[in-house]
Parts: structure tokens; sequence; C-alpha cells
DNA sequence: GACAAAAGCGGACTCCGGTCCGCTATAGTG
DNA sequence: CACTATAGCGGACCGGAGTCCGCTTTTGTC
């Protein structure tokens, strides 16, 4: 439980609600579930006051955010400077794949979370630098593979769509589909993206 | 104003209000913009009861979606009756690029309503009867014109996620691009689904 | 037209996310 | 250690979405 970057020198009070407010909605989490407990709740569980709550976190998503913030950060981590496939060193064609199966098994452990926080405030996944993140590294991988062609921008977004927390639930929650379904699906759309027109 | 179906019997003084209120919203949109209002706003433009407005309009979203109702159901419409290549008689490739094509006209004049309805209330797009409408089409075209194939289901969901309102509001807005490059975007997005794979 | 059932009405109320601002603890400085 | 500037704190407060329930209007019946 730290998940904030300390970004400069953190004041010791500061830092002691910090940890404790992330226990505290963590606990929330897991007793009552995602949607049932307000942010009032989280500051009487965490024993601080609301203000205190909102200066650190600006508003409910980041919050949420926050407690996943760490292994999200490995997993991007991971694409830059991991082991291929993930990493560099293998062909862009099956990094890309490897990249959304990351993708897909991360939001399959968390879900909740992604799913709160991207529904949450107004358009906050194509806002999030997130997005921007995985814009730039899966177009990097598609123009690798086969080059700079027309339309290329659209399907990058057009393959990040599905990689979302609110298609991946509706998949495997609603269409009842298993992970691995999911997968092969994505590997179909990559290779769908990938294989040149006649 | 109308837009609402009076499915049973209707009230004299239920449709008085109703289209009191649907007109107080288009008052409303047109004059503070869709997010600048408050629903007690609304109700006391329309010169009713929140009450009314909630017994009549289940919530904020749904309320906004009445204001569109007409148009989509008129595109609905065109969809299973209309004349080729929306309507039935064009080779099934041919309808499914005039679908999305015709559904990003749609979101390009409605933008506003749909990404506002899209936006509130949890998972609205996914669990809407529109979605699964759209979702049935799609797949029945899809298997017209390439048979039944592994993963057809998925690619169902990855040819839709383009083609609601916050992803063609990002990228119409937020990088910019025009309604003929989103349409070509979706074009090369089906060309590369229906492609067979070697 | 009188009556009763029920469909509809309206506004007070609750709950919650987010803001504001006067107060307090902290950490450098001499 | 005393002093001070300031980051950090906390809870009263605000505005808005959605609920509740007693009252009013409508409509069908005789």
């Amino acid at each position: 439980m730290s998940a904030a970057p300390p970004a400069e020198r953190e004041r010791a009070d500061a830092r002691r609600n910090r940890e404790r407010i992330l226990c505290a909605t963590e606990r929330l989490v897991e007793r009552v579930g995602i949607n049932c407990f307000s942010m009032d709740d989280v500051a009487a569980e965490a024993g601080v006051g609301k203000g205190t709550l909102y200066r650190r976190f600006g508003d409910r998503a980041s919050l949420l955010r926050a407690l996943i913030s760490e292994p999200e950060q490995a997993f991007q981590e991971s694409l830059i400077r991991g082991a291929p496939p993930l990493g560099p060193g293998a062909p862009p064609a099956e990094r890309l794949h490897a990249f959304g199966e990351g993708v897909l098994h991360f939001l399959d452990g968390h879900a909740k979370y992604m799913q709160a926080a991207e529904m949450l405030g107004k358009g906050a996944r194509y806002s999030h630098p997130v997005y921007a993140f995985y814009r730039t590294h899966v177009g990097l991988l598609v123009r690798q593979a086969v080059g700079d062609r027309p339309n290329t921008e659209y399907l990058i977004d057009a393959l990040l769509g599905p990689l979302g927390a609110e298609p991946f639930v509706y998949q495997r929650d609603a269409r009842g589909m298993s992970l691995d379904e999911v997968c092969a699906g994505w590997h179909a759309l990559v290779d769908a993206v990938l294989t040149p027109q006649p």
C-alpha cells in the first residue's frame, strides 16, 4: 500500500494519511463492494476529514485508480523494458498480440476498479494519459509490422476499443465469454487488421 | 416534439406535461448547453414538479435520449425496411459499410445527446436495447457476407466499438478527424474484418 | 352528473460528490 | 529551542440527482 508517487518530499502526516486512506478504501471495497460506499465512508473509515481525502485524490475515480496504480505501472514498464514478447525483441506483430493479451489479463484481475474508474467522470478513458500511452505503443507496433497505410490512426483506436474495461466486462459478464475466448477474439482482430487488403 | 410512445392510452394531462418537458429540455439545451442545467431547471422551465419529470423519464440519461428517439427510430426503421444499401436488397458487405456510415452520420448530427446519454448511468451503452439491435443486425450481415467463422461474436463487438458516441467524439473533437476520415476508417475496418485470413 | 378507482402530480426530502476556508501540524532557519 | 512560512487538515457547506408520499385530476361507470 503505497501506490502514489511522493513526487517531491512528502510531509510525514501527509504520508500517514495517504496510506490510511488507501487501506481504508481497500477494506471497504472488500467489505461492501466497489459501488456501495460513499466518500464520507472512506474518510470515516480512514479517520481523516473529507477535505484531506479530496486534497490527495481529486475525486472518486482517481481514488479507485490509485488502488491499482502499482500493477498498472508495472505493466507499462514491462511493455517498454520487459522481456519479449511483451517487451522489445520480438517481432512487432507478436508484440501486438502479446500486448492485448496482457491488457486483457490485467483487466480480468482488476476489472472492478478499471470499470468503476472509467465510468466515473466524463470521457475518462480517452483523456487519461494511459490511453495516450497505449495508443502510441500500438501505433508504433502496427507501423513496424505493416508500414504506414491509410487509416492507420483509425485502426489503432479500433484495436484499442475492445481493450477497455467496459467492453471487456460486457463480454465476460454479460456475454459469458471466458478470458481465453476474449483473447482468441483479440488475436483474430489483430490478424484481420494486419492482413494486407487484396 | 412527441418522441415518446404513448404505449397504451395516455391521460390528457400526462401528454401535455410530457410535451412541455421535452420542449423545455430542448430549449435549455439550446440556451445553456447540454451539461449546464439541472433537472430542477427542466422542471421549472416546463412548469411541472420534479416528481412528474422523473415519473415520465426515469433519469437524466433517458430524458436526453428521448429527445432523439424519433430520428433514432427512423434510422432503425430504414435498416429493416428502407431502400438499399441501408435496407435489404444490397449485398451484405455493402449493407455493412452503409450501416456504419449511417451510424456515423447520425452521431455527427446528434453527438451531444448521444454522448451525454451514454456517459450517464453505468454501462449504458451495452445494456441499452439499441446495442442489442445493432449487434443482431451486424451479426446477420457479417455471417451473410463471410459465413460463420470462429470469433465472429467478438468481431461484431469490435466493429461496433468505434460506432459509439464516446469514441466518435474523441476522434472528431480530440483528434480533429473529419466525418469523412472517420467513415474511411470504418470502411477500412470492415474490409479488414471481412477479408479472409491467409 | 355523481362517484370511485387509479393515473398522475409536485415538492419536500435524502444522500452524495465535491468545494471552501479558517485552523493546525510540520519542517526548515537562526 | 523559538519562530515562521506553508503544506496539510477537517468538517461545514453547497448544488444536484433521484425518491417518497399525500394530494389532485382524469376517466370510466351507472
